[in-house]
DNA sequence: TCTCCTCGAGATCT
DNA sequence: CTCGAGGAGA
């Protein structure tokens, strides 16, 4: 097999990471200031990474950068960032290098996301002869598929018509609106019933090999204990969401039992399981029917 | 009528 | 890059 070794002089096209159109609750959101458009020409002067675990910010990374040329005038008027403010800052290589242990392998989530990306790899290339191979996802691509009925996806005015945050031009402000904005992505997705995220729904394990990555288990949750089956198109992951369900305490199966307590039903809903579980409903048996976005209320 | 294409216009990030 | 219009072909 031949191995990819990543050569920053040869490379004729950046490397990145798989594009991703998920519901996911770990990922890093990010977002960058610079001097310009260009990844070659302009510079970085801020970088901002918010962790999310469980759909929810548990640590920031924030840092403006030192520059050695004076900032342009109309990009201190645009972003506020002079150049007094980035005299003290750390050097590009240090900021990056603890931006990089920061993210890790998470998944990068950004507004326009391939332009933050291409600032990165281009100077993780430049100063650490490296590749940056993370995983992405485009919340400007999301709106477009969510929100048609806008013809502007810009992050200001989404913020503006969606009640977000209010971004600021700063990196770290339009981190958070970015973190709303994809919140307010997917759930409207599920409320609307569009199928905009296309996850691979083939099931890459059985049941049984999908153990849990916690170790304690809330017992009042409404899984713990309780046989689950997974029926119909979900938007989730299908594994991400057998997955969830396991490490609430709920035990897998792969067909509609006697056993069986919940059934999550998705998209489509003329499933051969779907019919069973009403079959035994009827029969006087007590199985809950979920839809997608009951599961995800539960999960929250 | 329906599907698949190509082409051009406009959008988004600082 | 995405998306719509409009043409080619079934």
């Amino acid at each position: 097999m031949e191995i990819a070794i990543y050569n920053p002089i040869e490379r004729e096209q950046p490397c990145y990471g798989n594009p991703l159109c998920e519901i996911l609750f770990d990922y890093c959101v990010v977002d960058i200031e610079t001097t310009g458009f260009s990844p070659e020409d302009d510079i970085l002067l801020e970088i901002t990474a918010l962790r999310v675990r469980n759909n929810q910010i548990c640590d920031t990374f924030s840092s403006l950068i030192k520059t050695a040329a004076p900032i342009p005038k109309h990009i201190q008027k645009l972003t506020g960032i002079t150049d007094d403010m980035v005299a003290l800052a750390p050097s590009l290589e240090e900021v990056l290098k603890n931006f990089l242990a920061f993210v890790g392998d998470d998944v990068i989530i950004g507004h326009n996301v391939t332009f933050d990306l291409r600032f990165i790899t281009e100077n993780t290339a430049k100063l650490f002869n490296e590749p940056f191979l993370n995983d992405y996802m485009d919340t400007l691509t999301l709106s477009r598929k969510v929100f048609r009925e806008y013809s502007c996806h810009k992050l200001g005015y989404l913020a503006e018509v969606l009640g977000l945050p209010v971004p600021a031009h700063r990196a770290e402000a339009d981190c958070q609106t970015t973190k709303a904005l994809y919140d307010c992505i997917w759930h409207t997705a599920l409320d609307r019933n569009i199928s905009v995220f296309y996850p691979d729904q083939r099931f890459a394990g059985k049941p049984a090999d999908i153990l849990p990555t916690v170790t304690e288990f809330d017992e009042n949750h409404p899984f713990y204990g309780k046989v689950c089956v997974i029926t119909g198109k979900l938007s989730i992951n299908r594994v991400s969401a057998l997955q969830l369900i396991v490490n609430r305490g709920g035990i897998l199966a792969n067909s509609v039992t006697r056993k069986t307590n919940i059934l999550v039903v998705g998209c489509d809903s003329a499933t051969s399981k779907y019919k069973k579980a009403q079959e035994l409903i009827a029969l006087g048996q007590s199985i809950e029917l979920l839809t997608e976005k009951d599961f995800i209320a539960l999960i929250e």
